[in-house]
DNA sequence: CATAAATCTTAAACTAAGTCAATCTCATTT
DNA sequence: AAATGAGATTGACTTAGTTTAAGATTTATG
């Protein structure tokens, strides 16, 4: 199970037995339980995690109080409030996990210090946020693009395990719209 | 004028003498004019640019031909089509100067061979990186939220200057809504 | 300076999406 | 098996935003 992040590391850099060795020891496994917070505002995010199994959903309360998802997290994606985590400022995003499963945690000043040891490890975070970054952009120009049938056909395409493991209100919410309008795209579009 | 590429690192790392000297030669200053593109579709978007002075646009085509705005880059800022640039891809976004400028370009294989010489480089793109992800988030957030009303003035506050540097069809546009609705917004919340 | 070109505003008719409330489905508990 | 309750669907109605088109105002250019 702690494999996992070093199989992931591994991707786009080469640590070598003894950096794999440091990073191993520097994540705590995690349980967490469906509806489970890891990040709660107006706590601050004191760990990045990385979801070995589950599914966690990043969202935040808007005026109304209606939750807006703005990210999942399957197998093998990391996780948190990152502004909260990397400012130590009060979070604003819930982090809080849709499945039963299990994550691997690290806190800022274990990974600060990790960041020194390794070199190499700068590199596959700057390579890791820029994939995050390009995905961002993707997901930004769906919503402006707003249509919203093909949206809904586009995330279904990119995330065919997501649809079925994650309830329809918070795809709806991904997406930008209410459940009750899903609805009506769905049985528009599947037929 | 080149100088400002090393001051805008050197707010997050510092670079010896001999590394921001080997900076200073790996980028090229570019003149550029009003309308003209930095990047077009389909070319592969080939350099990073880093803003000296003017305005740029990032901005995609939608099926109805319309220009949909993703981001602005003002003075001491970096814009390129990083998934284009980064995997050397067809480009699918336009950069485009919105007034006369200068701009600091660097070419991939460059940066490549830069980050590879200076580890500290890493530490400043990840850092880059991570403040665009966070920035990136806050928008989508502005933008699911969806008051535009208060969408637009919250962007008039985070960015006075650009108010009036941009024409409104573009601030229309990186709002998600159409130039005629954006004037009647302004007329109603501006009083 | 004059005229053209580009941008901004206003308004009416229309459409996509939201709201609210009732009903339906189906898994879980009793 | 009945009862519960969370989630999904459907219908009637409202609202935010678009479209189209016209006029107003600013900016660029011969």
């Amino acid at each position: 199970m702690i494999e996992s992040v070093l199989t992931e590391i591994n991707k786009h850099v080469s640590l070598s037995e003894a950096e794999a060795e440091r990073v191993t020891q520097a994540f705590k496994v995690k349980k967490v339980r469906r509806n489970q917070f890891l990040v709660q505002p107006p706590d601050v995010a004191q760990q990045e995690h990385f979801v070995v199994k589950g599914c966690l959903v990043e969202y935040y309360l808007d005026d109304n109080g209606t939750q807006r998802a703005l990210a999942f997290a399957a197998e093998n994606s990391w996780m948190t409030d990152l502004q909260s985590f990397l400012t130590t400022e009060d979070s604003k995003y819930y982090v809080e996990a849709l499945e039963d499963g299990e994550v691997l945690t690290i806190r800022k000043d274990v990974l600060d210090k990790l960041l020194l040891d390794i070199p190499l490890l700068n590199i596959y975070f700057r390579i890791l946020y820029q994939n995050a970054i390009v995905a961002q952009k993707e997901r930004l120009l769906n919503i402006l693009s707003s249509k919203t049938d093909e949206h809904y056909l586009k995330f279904r395409q990119k995330y065919p395990h997501l649809e079925n493991r994650v309830p329809q209100y918070w795809i709806a919410s991904y997406l930008g719209v209410t459940p009750e309008f899903l609805s009506r795209v769905k049985s528009r579009s599947l037929r």
